[in-house]
RNA sequence: GGGGUGGUGGCGCAGUUGGCUAGCGCGUAGGUCUCAUAAUCCUGAGGUCGAGAGUUCGAGCCUCUCUCACCCCA
């Protein structure tokens, strides 16, 4: 099995690794014949089995980002991602892979709408205007992805509504009542026992507020075993490995079935059979990942995007939304009968001067001023040579500067 | 409280299955070059590999105890 696994160089400290061992190899091995590797990914490709003496197909290699949450404009931390992905895409183009690299904006909840009215626009302009923000920063950070999918577009509502039916089908969805604390920050129900004084969100440090809603809910918990074999069976699934033992210890304590609607919030996609409640905002996001696929134009199906290349073999998340993506999404993808994808990678997060950055502190890092500043070579470079891969990784202003003068103007710059 | 990860020169990290004088990048010191500065080039300093004990011919890598840091869960 060791076959399958290639990395960008094997000694990651050299100058020539600049994206430090970006690169992710397909778990199987290459020498699988075209039939049985479409047996084990579930993934069929169209003349994969044409004569044995015509060329063999490029190998898929679908990898994401999340879809960026449109209730700001874009952060540092969304580049990060950003720039990490497309270092790995451009990688496994030069391996001569077919890749597909997805981002795009998530657009839908009440976060959103909540946005939109606070500065005078209707969800719909106040979401055009951030995604395009993101689309903007991508173009000025030379990120070369190959679907920018919203979740406001119309073949994504479609694939939604199909994947909804399908789990549906599949008697994964009850209707139950729900009432306890909700954070609108979360979108979410939160637990009495995790919340701090005055019922707040240990996220957002915002008070929750008392909800009762008949919700549609998903049967999570059915899917605990399967999910402990998925991991046993591909320990690769979530990477880096010391993540991995997060996402066991979640799985082994129970799952629970999670709120898959919402009666209360309006700007979203309407519940199947019930107009009166929209999805769950994770629910419909995830969703993303399958809908870029699809072609504009074409006819938007399940199917249709899923023949374009599913599953993902890497979706490159932060560490702080690994739940969503290492739990709920393949018990989703299972329950709909697809393939889960090969890897979940949780990278860290960014400190400015060793402190956490946020809006409250006033010491944000915004990545269009540093890409006005240094130009996208050096941000990109920055950011994927001196942050070790996985984990937290630390910006300030005279390492920056120190290293892309080092490596960039000193070395690089003057090499023949 | 339960579980996990990690403590290697100033900082960030590599160190395959235990085996030559422990490496790399940045930083740092001196020299070279220059009228001078920076860069380049050359040379160097700097590490009891968290602490202690054990296994072994031999341990940064294995075992045990302790300690510190961080993370997840409760």
């Amino acid at each position: 099995m060791a076959a399958g696994r290639a990395f960008l160089g094997a000694p990651c400290s050299s100058l020539a690794a600049g994206a430090r061992c970006l690169a992710f190899a397909s778990p199987l091995p290459r020498n699988l014949t075209p039939a049985l590797r479409c047996g084990v990914r579930g993934r069929c490709i169209a003349s994969a089995s044409s004569s044995p003496d015509s060329p063999p197909l490029p190998e898929p290699y679908v990898l994401t980002t999340p879809l960026y949450y449109v209730n700001a404009p874009p952060h540092m931390g969304s580049a990060y991602t950003t720039i990490a992905a497309d270092a790995i895409a451009r990688f496994q183009r030069l391996l001569e892979k077919n890749v597909i690299f997805i981002t795009g904006t998530d657009e839908h909840g009440e976060k959103i709408s909540a946005s939109a009215e606070a500065s005078g626009r209707n969800p719909k302009e106040h979401c055009d205007a951030i995604s395009s923000s993101y689309r903007t920063l991508w173009a000025d950070l030379d990120i070369e992805y190959d679907k920018f999918i919203r979740t406001t577009d119309r073949k994504h509502e479609a694939v939604v509504n199909e994947f909804y039916s399908r789990v549906l089908n599949n008697g994964d969805i009850y209707r139950a009542d729900y009432e306890g604390l909700y954070c609108v920050s979360c979108e979410e129900y939160k637990d009495e026992k995790e919340l701090l004084e005055n019922n707040c969100c240990p996220v957002h440090l915002k008070p929750c507020v008392e909800r009762k809603e008949d919700n549609y809910f998903f049967a999570l918990s059915k899917y605990q075993h399967k999910l402990e074999e998925l991991l046993t069976r591909n320990p690769d699934f979530v990477r880096p490995s010391y993540r991995l033992n997060e996402v066991q210890g979640w799985i082994k304590s129970g799952l629970r079935d999670f709120s898959i609607s919402r009666a209360s919030v309006e700007w979203g996609i309407p519940v199947p059979n019930d107009t009166k409640q929209t999805i769950y905002v994770w629910f419909d996001a995830l969703l993303g990942y399958i809908s870029a696929l699809l072609d504009d134009g074409e006819q938007a199906s399940l199917q249709q995007a899923v023949d374009h290349g599913w599953p993902a073999s890497l979706h490159l998340i932060g560490k702080d939304i690994l739940r969503f993506h290492a739990v709920y999404w393949p018990a989703m993808l299972m329950s709909a009968g697809l393939s889960v994808p090969d890897t979940v990678f949780g990278h860290g997060f960014l400190t400015k001067d060793g402190m956490k950055m946020g809006k409250s502190l006033g010491n944000t890092l915004e990545p269009k001023d540093l890409v006005e500043r240094f130009g996208a070579d050096a941000v990109r470079y920055f950011f994927l040579r001196e942050v070790e891969f996985g984990n937290d990784g630390d910006y300030s202003e005279e390492r920056f500067i120190n290293i892309v003068n080092a490596h960039l103007a000193n070395t690089i710059g003057i090499s023949t």
